[in-house]
RNA sequence: GGCUACGUAGCUCAGGUGGUUAGAGCACGGCACUCAUAAUGCCGGUGUCGGUGGUUCAAGUCCACCCGUAGCCA
């Protein structure tokens, strides 16, 4: 049990999404992880914080910007409205939700560079790269098209093959072409600013056995370690949309510099309006703990530079990094032009955002396999699982108590034993969630949910209702199942935030704490029913599905 | 192309360090019930555990290769 002196300290972040875009239903697995390992962490009474940020600097932000007639300033604040707001929708409760365009960020990135220059982590070479001569601005390899050098397959980008699946470099590509101007690129020279990861190689391996990554990525980190660790490029030259080098005019931080960064910036920004002390959870000797929940996609971004540039400036590495894998619709990879890309928005103007936290719950675990949503299981999983089996047993119990008893539960249990089954099963339950095995916490839960339909069917109340002398047990025993089914809501909570407020509503009871399950619910007053949550219709995936159509 | 994961019933998934007739939920069939948003309870069948070889007294579980899927290659 939770006391003063077990309450732990603890940070968490999810990746920032890039502001040039909407939200999908992608990225949420990710932030529907994080908001119910969090809310968890929060309803065990510990002091977890919660923090994210738009990731708003880059070439596709500046050149989105420039489509659109409109500042990168304006791009981002405009961005980060729709993010704020589909986040919201999806019941995604960060404590702080900032940007990288911030003076956070800004004094973070330099700090950092800084203090890693000081220690002599940067270096700085010349190097040769693909330069518009039309737009006067250097290309990164995604905006350089042209011919496979290995295959010839045609309109092929800078880096890789689609085809054959060769890597090379745009130096490469036959009959080259700007995707900006169509103009053949040149071979420009500049100076560029290097981060000597190798210098890091050994602190990164003493980490790694610590067990801060799933034994998967750890396994993909040894990999890199054997191709030998490379400085890795972190300035742009201008024209870039980013923060400029100090004492380097023209040069930019790469935005992949500058991104994690948003993590701290987020924080002290929370810390700015809350008084919460940065320090606390940023010093290399900080009790407190530090998680970032990525896609398996920017791993090494997280796994390697991250935690040197914090320890090469001077700061605390992260407790654990978490992967997940990538979601997949219908066993497809999500893309525009396949249909399966759905907004997050699109979803919800047919949907409620709780289906989708419930069934990426029942098949989140700790791993970085790619889960797949599937339509047809999807509703068959909600309607069974929360409609006719959870939601069921206050249905079918309340009518008794509203229309016998005033609306009143029984100042005692009827089955004391089978209440504390359910009580003592929350230690697996809680278990499963902390170590992210979200489908095992629900597993679990679901068969007491079947329990509890079961008590149901074995008293039948509406047998007892037709006998004058069993009125006290009938009383006792419909308040014993609802208890029962409050147990549940509570196990759920971090799931279903919003059931959850309903149900508190119904019953006439605060906000439900993890440790409430150990005082029933007895001698109280509920509401009336009301139904609690709708079936998912095929009309209601049909919707969702020509809607995907529709755009673009 | 190189490397790394994954491939178990119609669907979604469990199956520490190899060991009795391979499991769950949903779907499906039958029965029961009628309190409940036709929800619930009981009973029931279902699988060459991707393929081929190998190690072993014994392999879904280890090894090799092949096929398929996904990711990484800064």
């Amino acid at each position: 049990m939770i006391n003063q002196n077990n309450i732990r300290r603890i940070l968490v972040t999810s990746a920032l999404p890039y502001a040039n875009g909407p939200i999908h239903i992608g990225h949420l697995l990710e932030y529907i992880q994080t908001d119910i390992w969090v809310r968890f962490q929060k309803m065990r009474g510990h002091e977890c914080y919660y923090i994210c940020a738009d990731d708003a600097h880059g070439t596709p932000i500046m050149l989105r910007a420039e489509q659109d007639k409109i500042s990168p300033e304006q791009l981002v604040e405009q961005i980060w409205q729709e993010h704020r707001a589909d986040f919201t929708d999806f019941l995604i409760d960060f404590d702080n939700y900032h940007s990288t365009h911030s003076p956070e960020n800004r004094y973070y990135s330099e700090l950092i560079y800084q203090h890693l220059s000081e220690r002599g982590h940067i270096s700085r070479r010349t190097i040769k790269q693909a330069y518009d001569p039309e737009r006067k601005m250097f290309l990164p390899d995604r905006f350089i098209k042209g011919e496979c050098p290995f295959c010839s397959a045609l309109d092929q980008y800078g880096d890789s093959c689609e085809a054959c699946g060769a890597t090379y470099s745009p130096a490469d590509l036959k009959n080259p072409h700007s995707m900006l101007s169509g103009a053949t690129p040149v071979t420009r020279e500049s100076l560029h600013f290097f981060f000597k990861l190798s210098n890091f190689e050994t602190m990164l391996k003493d980490w790694i056995v610590s067990g801060p990554v799933q034994p998967q990525m750890a396994n993909k980190l040894k990999e890199w370690f054997n191709s030998g660790l490379k400085e890795w490029d972190i300035s742009r030259d201008d024209p870039y949309w980013g923060f400029e080098i100090p004492n380097a005019p023209g040069k930019y931080f790469y935005v992949w510099l500058d991104a994690p960064i948003g993590y701290m910036a987020s924080f002290q920004n929370y810390c700015n309006r809350t008084g919460i002390c940065f320090d606390d959870f940023w010093q290399p000797d900080s009790k407190a703990e530090l998680y970032h929940f990525i896609g398996k996609d920017i791993a090494y971004f997280h796994i390697l530079f991250w935690p040197a540039e914090l320890t090469g400036a001077g700061f605390r590495k992260p407790t654990a990094v978490n992967c997940h894998g990538h979601l997949t619709v219908d066993g497809q990879k999500m893309s525009k032009s396949r249909g399966t890309l759905i907004k997050a928005r699109t979803y919800l103007q047919h949907l409620q955002p709780e289906y989708l936290r419930y069934y990426f719950a029942t098949k989140l675990d700790d791993g970085i396999d790619d889960i797949d949503l599937n339509f047809k299981d999807f509703m068959q999983r909600i309607n069974s699982d929360l409609v006719g089996k959870l939601v069921n047993i206050a249905s079918r119990l309340t009518g008794f108590i509203t229309r016998y008893f005033d609306s009143h539960l029984s100042d005692n249990l009827a089955e004391q034993e089978l209440y504390t089954v359910f009580v003592d099963a929350g230690d697996s339950i809680a278990q499963a969630y902390e170590q992210r095995e979200f489908g095992r916490a629900m597993r679990e839960i679901m068969v007491l949910a079947d329990r509890a339909n079961y008590y149901i069917e074995e008293k039948k109340p509406w047998l007892l209702v037709k006998q004058a002398a069993a009125e006290n047990e009938l009383k006792a025993v419909c308040s014993t199942g609802l208890n029962l089914f409050r147990v549940l809501t509570i196990y759920l909570k971090p799931v279903l935030p919003h059931l959850a407020i309903k149900i508190e509503e119904f019953m006439q009871i605060p906000p439900l704490h993890w440790s409430d399950i150990r005082n029933p619910l007895l001698n109280h007053t509920i509401s009336e029913f009301k139904p609690l949550m709708q079936r998912v219709e095929q009309t209601h995936i049909t919707a969702i599905l020509s809607d995907v159509g529709k755009l673009k």
